[in-house]
DNA sequence: CATGCTAAAGATAATTATTATCATATCAAG
DNA sequence: CTTGATATGATAATAATTATCTTTAGCATG
């Protein structure tokens, strides 16, 4: 789990710049930082802990601020939000298809994949309720480390 | 979607009120009303909600019973948490095995079936991870009345 | 590369959601 | 009915998120 390094980390900045510009997003330094930051964890922080880390890089960066881009970020497709059992917000940059097991002892969470799943059909009662746009699996249980 | 018409309420009631017993809960009126509440609910209801429509009948409870029997009650696996992507903690109190749709619109979340899925077996990378006790589908996507 | 328009950032404060503290009331055992 | 432990309600605190408003800085344009 969590072992599949993520794609190139310029690839992923470069291809964020791009969609910004589509998107009417004006490319700023707060913006990068934000984006970066989250890309490269692997850990589906929370905008509090997002913020302390890019606050090491970038001192001046308010809190509002990042919770503000995370919102935009979701709103276009950049990002996405981690279904999860707090109250706590959860965010990824990762946007390929997977999957999801949350530890109800230490709160972490962690990727997993699961084809076979993704290729399946959803039952019929599905159709009738609307239009699914994201099907996302969520396991809960005790992690090995917290297993002990 | 959702016409599944819950388990007798009475039979729930007395059920949950042994449970108490078993648990060392005092089987308290505000406990009671709380759970049956709950279980006649069909929308996963928030604690703001829970406490709003039991005030009717029971207006000296406090908010903040509600939220602390529902942290009891989950403790002791009487009801559930509904992972969710909004900040905002959902509960129900059918805990047969079942799974989530919700809409980003209105967030409405209401129940499916799938027993074919609940009968697969796990991908084998998630043994390592560790001991996986829920497994939840959370499908997101636009009900059919915020479709118009 | 200066200028100006406008979106975004930062400071501040306000909401919203949830939890803690503590005095009083209630359950349930004897 | 008395008693002792627990749960409740009142109050206040904390945590999470969002709004308002002034200043700053992308970036398009000349
Ligand atoms: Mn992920
Ligand atoms: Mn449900
Ligand atoms: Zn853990
Ligand atoms: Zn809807």
């Amino acid at each position: 789990m969590n072992n599949c390094s993520q794609h190139n980390l310029t690839g992923m900045m470069t291809k964020f710049t791009s969609a910004c510009r589509k998107a009417d997003l004006k490319v700023t330094h707060q913006r990068l930082e934000i984006y970066r930051e989250l890309a490269q964890a692997e850990d589906h922080p929370a905008a509090e802990m997002l913020y302390k880390r890019i606050s090491k890089r970038l001192p001046t960066i308010s809190l509002d601020t990042v919770y503000r881009t995370l919102a935009t970020f979701e709103k276009h497709g950049l990002i996405s939000r981690v279904p999860t059992l707090e109250s706590q917000a959860r965010f990824e940059a990762k946007m390929a298809r997977h999957h999801h097991v949350v530890c109800s002892k230490c709160g972490s969470i962690s990727d997993f994949i699961w084809s076979g799943f993704d290729e399946t059909h959803l039952p019929a009662q599905v159709a009738d309720w609307g239009k699914v746009t994201r099907k996302n699996i969520v396991l809960v249980g005790i992690c090995a480390a917290c297993a002990r």
